[in-house]
DNA sequence: ATATGTTGCCTACAAACGTAATCTATAAAT
DNA sequence: ATTTATAGATTACGTTTGTAGGCAACATAT
């Protein structure tokens, strides 16, 4: 898998809103949350493409660009990442530490009931 | 909270293993993995004190290792950027991820539910 | 006492990262 | 046609990271 720093991910995930898109129209989402320059923003795109992680069209002079994965794709494989480093790839200490810090709603906690109850479901 | 570097991490998960330490018991427990070089941990051990993550007591020619914090607290910190970053704060929608892919054991199902039994219990 | 090993300290160095500025080619405006 | 604005390409530059090597001081073996 790809492995993206967090500016990167970020540009990305701008892109992963709407797509395709241009450079202007990623920079335009992007400028309400962060104070990127646009040069900054455009670095972060040519790195994307380098990486593999975005192919894009010529229009005219502009790029159109497509990310080459899906967000759910590449959270997944980061989230076992995480967990393998952090909870020896167990998932359920890191839910069990929100918990204990009372990180976790009781939104929450439905809607884990109910990620379970589909799990189980399935599994029948 | 602390910004370490995977490498880092690493250092310092070995040195949770058991504290206060020396700076060869913790290449000792390292070598079983990591193929690092000496001079390498040491280097970490330098960042990491620089840092503030850990602090020592001089013994002689050696330095005695204590972290600077817990465990739990690190990765809770670590686990909440994370599902800040990749999904919008919520956790629900990291397991949710596993589940869908196929990632959930029934050990995990049934830890999860552990968890959120005994959440619920807290709250009554 | 002297040689040798081991500790921490300082230095090194390439790659990745954050953050742009400059250059070049082209499209748009006049 | 010429000027100007703009898109992407190339270059820049300090910091962090991974991965050590070398040095100075002290401990240990002979």
């Amino acid at each position: 898998m790809i492995e993206l720093s967090k500016a990167e991910f970020e540009v990305l995930d701008a892109l992963w809103l709407s797509y395709p898109a241009t450079a202007s129209q990623i920079i335009e989402r992007l400028s309400d949350d962060k104070q990127w320059h646009e040069k900054t923003i455009k670095t972060l795109l040519g790195r994307l493409v380098k990486k593999g992680a975005l192919s894009f069209e010529k229009d005219g002079r502009q790029y159109i660009y497509t990310p080459c994965m899906e967000r759910a794709e590449y959270t997944l494989n980061e989230s076992q990442n995480f967990i393998e480093r952090f909870f020896s790839g167990r998932i359920a200490p890191l839910v069990s530490g929100f918990a204990k810090s009372e990180q976790l709603s009781q939104q929450d906690i439905n809607e884990l009931k109910k990620v379970i109850d589909d799990w189980e479901k399935q599994q029948k």
